[in-house]
RNA sequence: GGUCGGUUAACCGAGUGGCUAGGUAGUGGUCUGCAAAACCAUUUACGGCGGUUCGAAUCCGCCACCGACCUCCA
């Protein structure tokens, strides 16, 4: 299994070429959404970035099993509330069962996952299906003497840890400081230590959501799922672990030190991050309020919107930008990546229709080779994209006859556009498959060479009217030297 | 205050010590009964101040500004 991608692992801040553990499998785990809301343009960053690597990982022949989960217990919403449960929480607004709640906004989220065309994980395991694995993983550390219990809840020893291992090893602090810095708040007083964190908390008697335990009847803490799940679906060494860049600390921190402390060596190899979308240069979150969910771009239905915007354009929108970069929520920006995914299109489209000619004027290879090396650099998809529009104006140009493209070529670049664009971008096409494609087809080239025949005996006002009935209903006409074109607006 | 990252033209967004990234918008042109579209060509850069270098947006230092995270029961 030969391959030159290089990733940046978060653990030692450099790009490292990927060498999985057991080629050609190769473990990917990466941290999904709590499913207490709609998922929002910032849950479309992590879910296009891990299934641009997915594809990509799959496209090099590796045998992937890609795993993320879904978190249906824990996490609370922020400071203010009176440590509810996120999940919990909802229910009581709605008035609805907790299990409820999660499956509605899960369906939502898998049906805006679907429409932005990522691939569906391997597994997509929820933590509170996961119970026991959790409580396993819990009695793991009790026993090797990194974890205590006060009070039927369960807590991480993270000074006990640190003593042998190296706690904020992957977001760079420095214990000292933490002990330092933290703040000192009620309901710490369980815990031996301010940073340590719990493993299972003993719930309260109106707290819905709890499971029995032999320590309390209580829920798991929210780092537990990831060390848990990963293991059993992944084994105790895997190769990559994703997730947000938010999550560096201290969610992904305090899942090295779980597992480090359970199985006694380092669980995951590769580290990656995404960064954030932001919207006036704030990141876009759920807790902070200014999030637009992704139904609204698909909908245009949000006061910030100026008009909708497809799932695709989405997807093209985050694959303009690397994704360790932060990317800037505007309709400008959006309007720009519609229009860039529209051209690309037009050239796929343009390429399909292209002759043949005895020889080329490209060098084919090059162009592929720069297109891997793009891919292989950490996943550097802007660049890729402005190789493949390279590729666009060459296109258009041979279209133009003012360059060629011999056979051989010609069905290279084809190849080549069906690799990148389709398979590892994982763009597609949102005219196709509706219904009655062909026949709208039929229709048109009828109606086109009637308008065609007016137009012969200078019938303008014949054929405008055709041109201006049609656009009424949604189609436009776009003439040229020999016939005319159309397309939906 | 600490840790980490960022500051590129009208907007978005890559990037290497010397060679036009790319997209959108703008401008000019081709095509055209008109319109639209399409295509071609093309203008405006590298936060500030120093330093290293024959040469720096790219390396180093300082400053300014912006952002993420800094554990609460999760």
């Amino acid at each position: 299994m030969q391959n030159n991608l290089t990733i940046y692992n978060t653990l030692t801040r450099q790009k490292e070429i990927f060498k999985p553990l057991h080629p050609p499998f190769t473990g990917l785990y990466v941290c999904g959404p709590t499913v207490y809301s709609n998922a929002h343009l910032g849950h479309a960053r992590p879910a296009i970035t891990f299934d641009l690597l997915y594809r990509y990982l799959l496209h090099l022949g590796y045998k992937v099993r890609y795993v993320r989960n879904i978190t249906d217990v824990g996490h609370l919403e922020n400071d203010a509330d009176e440590g509810e449960d996120k999940i919990e929480k909802t229910a009581r607004i709605e008035h609805l069962e907790p299990m409820e709640v999660v499956q509605n906004y899960m369906n939502t989220f898998h049906r805006n996952m679907d429409q932005l065309n990522t691939l569906k994980p391997s597994i997509e395991p929820r933590a509170s299906g996961h119970i026991i694995e959790q409580q396993e993983f819990i009695k793991h550390l009790l026993n090797n003497g990194y974890a205590y219990e006060v009070n039927g809840s369960v807590y991480f020893d993270v000074l006990k840890y640190s003593r042998k291992y190296k706690y904020g090893k992957l977001s760079g602090r420095v214990l000292e400081e933490l002990q330092a810095n933290t703040r000192v708040l009620e309901g710490q007083d369980e815990k031996h230590n301010p940073v340590d964190f719990a493993l299972w908390k003993k719930a309260t008697p109106e707290h819905l959501m709890k499971w029995p335990s032999e320590w309390s009847d209580g829920y798991p803490g929210w780092h537990l799922e990831c060390s848990a799940m990963s293991v059993k679906y992944l084994g105790e060494v895997f190769d990559i672990h994703g997730g947000g860049m938010d999550l560096q600390f201290p969610h992904h921190e305090c899942e090295i030190a779980q597992s480090t402390a359970a199985l006694g060596k380092e669980s995951v190899r590769y580290w990656m991050h995404n960064n954030m979308i932001t919207i006036n240069g704030q990141k876009m979150a759920r807790s902070l309020g200014n999030f637009i969910t992704l139904d609204q771009f698909f909908s245009g239905d949000h006061e910030m919107l100026e008009q909708r915007y497809s799932p695709m354009t989405v997807r093209f929108f985050v694959l303009q930008a690397h994704y360790r970069s932060t990317v800037d929520f505007s309709n400008e920006a959006l309007q720009a990546a519609e229009k860039g995914f529209q051209r690309l299109f037009k050239g796929i489209e343009t390429l399909k229709k292209l002759k043949p000619s005895d020889e080329s004027t490209l060098d084919i290879n090059d162009l592929r080779k720069k297109c891997y090396e793009a891919m292989d650099d950490d996943l550097n998809s802007p660049v890729l994209l402005s190789h493949l529009f390279e590729a666009v104006k060459y296109i258009n140009s041979v279209n133009d006859g003012s360059e060629k493209l011999n056979s051989a070529d010609l069905d290279t670049m084809k190849n080549l556009f069906n690799t990148f664009v389709f398979e590892i971008l994982g763009l597609k096409d949102e005219t196709e498959g509706k219904t009655d494609e062909k026949l709208t087809g039929d229709l048109m080239k009828i109606i086109i060479k009637l308008r065609q025949e007016a137009k012969n005996k200078k019938e303008w006002a014949v054929s405008d009217k055709i041109r201006g009935d049609l656009k009424n209903a949604g189609i436009v006409l776009k003439d040229h030297k020999d016939g005319a074109d159309w397309e939906r607006e």
